[in-house]
DNA sequence: TGCATTTAGTTGCATACGAAACTAATTAGG
DNA sequence: CCTAATTAGTTTCGTATGCAACTAAATGCA
């Protein structure tokens, strides 16, 4: 494909030899989104820490326990798309503040349900109208349509982003 | 915007009637956002390594200087949003690579002008191209219209989240 | 001038991360 | 059956991160 002719920016200079490629990181996507996407988790980490003494991961446990009832680890780490050190870790932190349980599968006793107890339910209460709110606010520049068309182009992208990774062993 | 009024009026509001509020990560932008840089960082972070042997930060003050011609940390540093710590430690390996040059400013001997060496150049006109290829690919599931509408919308989101992390609303 | 403050950049330390090695339980298959 | 291969989950270990403390130079100011 034959991309970026990038608009205003370079004079254009016939002479400039080819291999001086115009680039710049400002329309970079991936620079692009790494930065936006550390603006964002670093604001909203120092939240859930200071008031809840939480993590992100532990954070997204509990959202999904939350949300979508007990599961396994393994389950959540599906669902989430967190790596499987991530879960553990983040679990066996949230089971050490008791916020979760982990009930092992009589049938499978490598597996183990986890699930919300009542502090950790208390907690995915206190935080879910916070964590709404800080989008809001977040997203308070955009239209909802914007920020529909804005989630559905994130979404595309992460498809073709997960094609990209070499074969994540799942 | 007047929200919440501190960490007691949480728990001054025992009442948890509305706390049964649909909330699904899929449709939660700090977690879209999340997911996709990492799967996007990545992806891109394993090709320069093993083609470059060179990191993201690396990266990114090799694309600087190259693209907006030779400055110091500090300059960096607020060019590309880094944080200081990152840029002394890219550059140090830049340096010990001999991919970039520091000249310390006469006038003012706390400063140092950074540069791409010739190696360096080499790198920038080396990965300039592929990284475009890359981002190409990865947007190719979008329209023209599409990506700038996306730039566009993280854009403003940026502005936001920055406006976000430097006024804590705590 | 002389001392406090600010600024540029580096380093120390404590934590977070992920790949890979590991344990324990289950399933496959000869 | 018994061993090999697979699966769920944990731990180890090297690296990356970022805050805070630090060095060194420049500036403020009295």
């Amino acid at each position: 494909m034959k991309s970026q002719e990038s608009s205003a920016d370079t004079s254009a200079d016939p002479d400039q030899d080819q291999d001086q490629v115009t680039f710049s990181l400002d329309n970079f996507l991936p620079y692009r989104l790494a930065l936006l996407s550390s603006l964002v988790s670093g604001s909203i980490q120092k939240l859930y820490a200071s008031e809840f003494d939480i993590s992100i991961p532990e954070w997204r446990l509990v959202a999904i326990l939350g949300s979508d009832g007990p599961m396994t680890a393994n389950d959540i780490r599906q669902r989430a798309a967190m790596d499987k050190v991530q879960v553990s870790r983040a679990a066996a932190k949230l089971l050490d503040a008791g916020h979760i349980r982990k009930q092992v599968d009589p049938e499978d006793k490598r597996r183990a349900t986890l699930s919300l107890s009542d502090s950790g339910s208390k907690i995915y209460n206190q935080i879910v109208p916070i964590a709404l709110e800080r989008e809001a606010y977040l997203s308070s520049a955009l239209s909802e349509k914007e920020k529909r068309d804005l989630i559905q182009l994130l979404e595309k992208l992460t498809k073709t982003a997960k094609s990209m990774t070499t074969a994540p062993p799942m």
